[in-house]
DNA sequence: TCGCGCGTTTGATCTAAGTCAAAGATATGT
DNA sequence: ACATATCTTTGACTTAGATCAAACGCGCGA
């Protein structure tokens, strides 16, 4: 069912396009060594589901290119993402034998992967791994308390400029550039898959996406290429105070 | 403007009414001596705020009795409750100087407080207290994903069973019950906070409930004592698949 | 005992977002 | 180039929950 692929490891850790900040950003090398040795890559297609909620998990990776997403359906088909995986993001939780929600890739995805019992292992003797996995969480439950005010109480409007501005910021981290003057990215979700983020359907994205373009907040160059004029305009349509909302 | 208590120590770590589960369950008898010698209880009245969001924290801590709650609010004035704070819940973020939330004693609280700087630093040499650290993360990061999909995808009235059937779990948690039988508990929030945790107005969240005792889900007796007759009907009215919604 | 304040309930009305439906765009493969 | 499928936009209408407003109940101090 799953058409992933495990392909061959081409490189050393140290020439991964992301160096796998996420884990090894401080590790000796004797201990990148160590995490070469249980390390693989998985490539997947867009709309395949990387994991099933309740599967088996015997891996922890994260992301080096593509997006993927964690969601969470109800019986009668709602669906809410609870989490939106970019490049560098870590998945998976050590000590924690089953997936509790859905890993599914939003677009076509690579993920370099460490087997779990032996990463598991690594942690318990080099302590700043597990520091830095406990950084790692509190700042993932930050983004995900941040979202609960998005979902709880923003307007459709916030909401979608709320998202906007994450993927922005976001994109503007990966490429080391400041985040004055325009703005510029290409929206690697479907409306759908906003829709989901956000607690709305996919009409109401569909309007107050053209509602903001018509308003000059955004322009958008075919259905994904964003260009954001005012990145301060931007975080006030979201409804954040000035410095700045998402931590993560 | 705080008229917190720091209160006497009256008793060691293990006389403790929760015992510190949180942070100190697995604790080597000499690892707890070093506990007790930084640890301070704190009280707060009902109402009072505990730590402003953006303030310096310096003490981490978990809560022995009562109810805190953490909200984020808007410029505006819209605010969102991100985490219900009860009995054995730890607070503060090691390696974190400022506080990201509000935390608002919502009703009378006992605090047991741990200096940080102290703290941190016995994290480094006790390495299954940041073992537990981050597990608590995690399963804390699992129930604000899980009250994601409340925000973003349930009912009012779905929302206001997810809530009571939260309280009830954690209520009879505490009591060492299983969970047949009908269910009694002391609800400890306004309806005011409720609607803050569900992004909800106060309005709905009373209707809502008058609506689930017309309807037999719930009996009251006065505003804040709650019996569930049946707890299955309860979580089929918060949308939670039978195995049960919240994990932590 | 009364009056005050706070939390709560209930009612009437409004509105933002959902639902249902159809038509444009864009891409994909033949 | 054309047919098919997917994603997106837009329109008309409905509705769940918000808003505005009034009244209820209960504890508490004077």
């Amino acid at each position: 069912m799953l058409k992933d692929e495990t392909i061959a490891v081409p490189q050393k850790c140290g020439d991964c396009p992301i160096r796998h900040k996420a884990v090894c950003a401080r590790c000796e090398p004797q201990e990148l060594e160590q995490l070469e040795q249980i390390k693989y890559y998985r490539k997947f297609e867009a709309g395949q589901t990387v994991i099933w909620a309740g599967d088996r998990m015997d891996f922890v990776g994260s992301v080096v290119t593509g997006i993927a997403s964690l969601t969470q359906t109800m019986e009668d088909g709602r669906t809410q993402m609870v989490g939106l995986l970019l490049p560098s993001d870590f998945v998976g939780r050590p000590g924690r034998d089953g997936a509790v929600y859905n890993v599914v890739a939003t677009t076509d995805l690579v993920m370099c992967c460490f087997r779990k019992k032996p990463f598991e292992d690594m942690m318990v003797i080099t302590p700043h791994i597990a520091h830095r996995l406990l950084q790692m969480t509190l700042d993932e439950l930050d983004a995900a308390r941040e979202w609960m005010l998005v979902l709880g109480r923003k307007t459709a409007r916030e909401k979608i400029a709320s998202l906007l501005s994450i993927v922005a910021r976001r994109d503007a981290a990966l490429r080391q550039m400041g985040m004055a003057g325009p703005l510029v990215f290409d929206l690697p979700l479907t409306r759908e898959a906003m829709a989901d983020y956000l607690g709305l359907t996919l009409e109401t994205v569909s309007r107050q996406i053209s509602a903001l373009k018509r308003d000059g907040v955004i322009e958008l160059a075919g259905k994904r290429h964003v260009t954001v004029p005012d990145f301060l305009r931007l975080m006030e349509e979201a409804g954040d105070d000035s410095d700045g909302g998402m931590p993560a």
